[in-house]
Parts: structure tokens; sequence; C-alpha cells
DNA sequence: TCTGGGGTCCTAGGACCC
DNA sequence: TCTGGGGTCCTAGGACCC
């Protein structure tokens, strides 16, 4: 093992190396070593692509006609949430046999905060290196890490250590490590903020750490100059914050969808509001929520977009005051024939359903939408989620093949 | 066939209250 | 007559992350 100052490095940042992609060909081996491009869909873009794919230029987040365009004998596989969101319970698990102190970041990737384990082993660096040979040997993907004092320095090192690698930042070496980095390595900084720093001239992370805090300030507000200046010099006052319990809610839950093809009929956009709704609600349902603030996000074919909220006097669960609420706020846009590509609902303000004071409304029916709905989870529950829908999303019955 | 779907956090202005 | 501040909530938008 390689002999690294790692005292003081309390923290380290787990990522799985092109997670999707990895899991997708772990079983075909035939593919281990071929451009594999994970993602799909009509207007889709790219979810994970394995290194051989990356060599073509691809990259997560770019849209597949670019990406085939690039690699035209690429495999594209459409992503298996299922599968994927079994190895990452699995990963999660490994994590928390190291720390109690795991924070999830996503699927695929996470800090745990090691300074309380350092009994049981010998050092942060060895935690490390333990986490990468189980992750290979259970799951058998790889992973790259980063063994740093603080989970921003964490983070960046275990993009320095990708694909398959560790890195460790040495208290000593902080500044070494931080400061020949371009401004765009910092986590947090991306395109818009990236140009903001170019233009007053700002390209490596020294250069920020020597700019004068109220310049950066000026520039970028005084909450992100002063959290950027921080940064280049290794200051992160940002806690490990281990997994939310079960009496701390998600903060909101939402789902857009873009259309196959934009559309401006209204009675489109009225029914996809209503499926969105109803998904919405069930899934505050499932996690036991209600909330209050209802958000309507509109994208028009320039790719525009527009949000409009209202908050109720209510906390709510149920799909009739989710869509009543979302239809509204569409109406009162007043749109003429716009063109328009996405649609999506979100409910914010949640808190535990149980902890929400359930007063009887003026308009409240003895026998309320809760009930009906709660008998709707129930038969989608036994029966299948295509068992009952509202009966405007029931498409007419298909002539049958001869 | 350019640009998904799930989120979080921050900012800024106005309303409203003390 | 002057033109205070602070705090909180609401709304809209934007940046960013995976």
């Amino acid at each position: 093992m390689k002999t690294v100052d790692d005292a003081g490095c309390s923290v380290v940042h787990v990522d799985m190396d092109a997670f999707y992609a990895s899991v997708a060909i772990r079983d075909r081996p035939e593919l281990h070593n071929a451009p594999v491009i994970v993602g799909g869909g009509h207007r889709g873009v790219v979810l994970s692509a394995t290194y051989a794919a990356r060599t073509y230029g691809v990259r997560s987040a770019m849209p597949m006609t670019r990406a085939r365009r690039l690699c035209p004998h690429a495999v594209v596989i459409a992503p298996d949430f299922e599968c994927v969101s079994a190895v990452s319970a699995a990963v999660m698990e490994t994590f928390r046999s190291v720390t109690p102190l795991v924070e999830p970041l996503s699927m695929d990737e996470a800090f745990l905060d090691v300074s309380g384990s350092l009994r049981r082993f010998s050092s942060p660096l060895a935690i490390g290196e333990h986490l990468r040979a189980r992750i290979a040997d259970e799951q058998r993907i790889t992973c790259s890490v980063g063994v740093a004092p603080t989970p921003q320095l964490a983070k960046m090192a275990s993009r320095r250590g990708k694909p398959d690698g560790l890195v460790v930042v040495p208290v000593a070496e902080v500044t070494a490590f931080l400061h020949p980095q371009g401004v765009e390595e910092i986590w947090g900084v991306g395109e818009k903020t990236t140009a903001a720093l170019h233009r007053l001239g700002l390209r490596t992370i020294a250069d920020v750490a020597h700019t004068p805090v109220d310049v950066l300030q000026r520039a970028m507000g005084p909450r992100v100059g002063a959290r950027l200046h921080a940064l280049a010099w290794g200051d992160d006052d940002r806690r490990i914050i281990a997994s939310r319990g079960a009496d701390e809610p998600e903060h909101s839950i939402g789902a857009d969808e873009t259309f196959g093809r934009d559309t401006d009929d209204a009675d489109v956009v009225l029914r996809e509001l209503l499926r969105l709704s109803a998904k919405v609600a069930a899934r505050m349902r499932a996690a036991k929520v209600s909330g209050r603030t209802i958000t309507l996000r509109v994208r028009f074919s320039d790719f525009t977009t527009l949000t409009r909220s209202r908050t109720l006097g209510y906390s709510t669960s149920v799909t009739p005051e989710i869509y009543a609420t979302a239809v509204d706020l569409f109406a009162r846009l007043g749109l003429q024939r716009a063109r328009i590509r996405l649609v999506g609902v979100r409910v914010e303000g949640l808190r535990e359903a149980a902890k929400v004071p359930r007063q009887l409304r003026l308009d409240e029916r003895p026998f309320g939408w809760e009930d009906a709905e709660k008998a709707v989870d129930l038969a989608v529950h036994r029966f299948g989620r295509m068992a009952v829908r509202p009966a405007t999303l029931v498409e007419p019955r298909q002539p049958q093949a001869p």
C-alpha cells in the first residue's frame, strides 16, 4: 500500500464508474470493451456511457442524436432502473458497514464521514481500498474513491481518480491539489458560473483564491462569492448528513414529461397534466406526505421554460386537488397556440401526512377524495397500475388484429 | 430527432406584520 | 412628518447536480 499521509482526511467520497452502463454490461462480457450507451427514448439524452464510448466524445446528458452521430456503432441499451436501484441499495449497505454516517448524493455516489471508524480500520485510505475491493468483488463493477479533509475535496479527488482509482488529498497538499485546476472543476460551478468567472479573467482555482473576496461577491452575489473564495482555499463548512430519517421527508415531489412531439393542443396538455398529477399524488401517498405548494412547469419548443406556483391554505396529496390547481395555473397563462415541449407538476412544502391536521374543509364531502384515492392505491397494488386510471386516460379499445 | 427526469438550493421583490 | 428596519411567507426564476 502506498505511503500517503491521510491523517485528517475524514471524508471519503465514493462514485461508481459509468454506473448505469457498468450495471448493464456486467453480465455481458462480450460488451466489456465495447462502446455502450445507456439512454434512449424518443427525445432522450445519454444517461451513462462506457469509457470506450467516451473516447468518441460521448458524454452524460448529451442528446442521443448527437451521441449516435459521434459513435454510430455504439450499442444502445435502455436503462434498467430496477436493477440499478438494487445495485445502488447494496452498495449503500456496504458503505454503512463502515460507518453509519453515509450521505447518498444520488444512486451512484455517497459521502462517508469515517472519523469514527478509525479504530476498526487503520486509516481513511484503508477504508477506501476496502470499499473498492468489496464493491468490485460483490457487485462486479468498479468505483472511484476520494479521500480528503472536506466533502468538496473528496468529491474532486474521486473525480480525479476516475475510472477505477483512488486519490488522497493530504492536508498539507490541499492548495497544491486545488490551485492548478480549472474553476469549472469546483463542485457547484457549472456552465454559467464558469463563464462569469472567465469574464473576470479567472480561469484556475488559484486565480479565484487570489481574488479579493469582495470582488467575487460583487460579481457572483454575496453568498456564492464568499463560498467560492473559501473553497478555493480548501475551506468547506459543508457537513455530512446521514440519509434523511423517516421523520424528515423530501422537500418536493414532482413529475414532468417531454411530449413525443411539441403540441399546441390544450386537450393533450390537460390530459398530460392529469396523468402527471395522478403520478405525483400516488408517489406522495406512498411516501406518506402531503404538501401545500403546487408548481406548474411549461417548456416551449424554443426551450424557454416558465413556472407558476400556488400555495394552498391546506396540505393535499390527492389527484383532483393537485390537478385542479395545475389546470388553473395553466389556464391563467392564457397561451394562444404556443408550441409546448414539456409540462410538469411538482408539489413542495412537504410534511409527513400524519403530522398534518386534516381539517375538514367547507366543501369536503364525508367520503372525500382522500378515501377514494386510498381505495385506488389498494386496487393498483392488487391488480396493477393499469387497473385504475382516470377515465380520460383510458385509450379507446384498439380493434383486434385478425 | 439537438437538448430527460428527478431533485436541491439560492435570489430577489413584494406583501404583510410588528 | 418622515420614510425605520427586521422577519416571514409567497412567487418566479435560475443555477446546478446526477
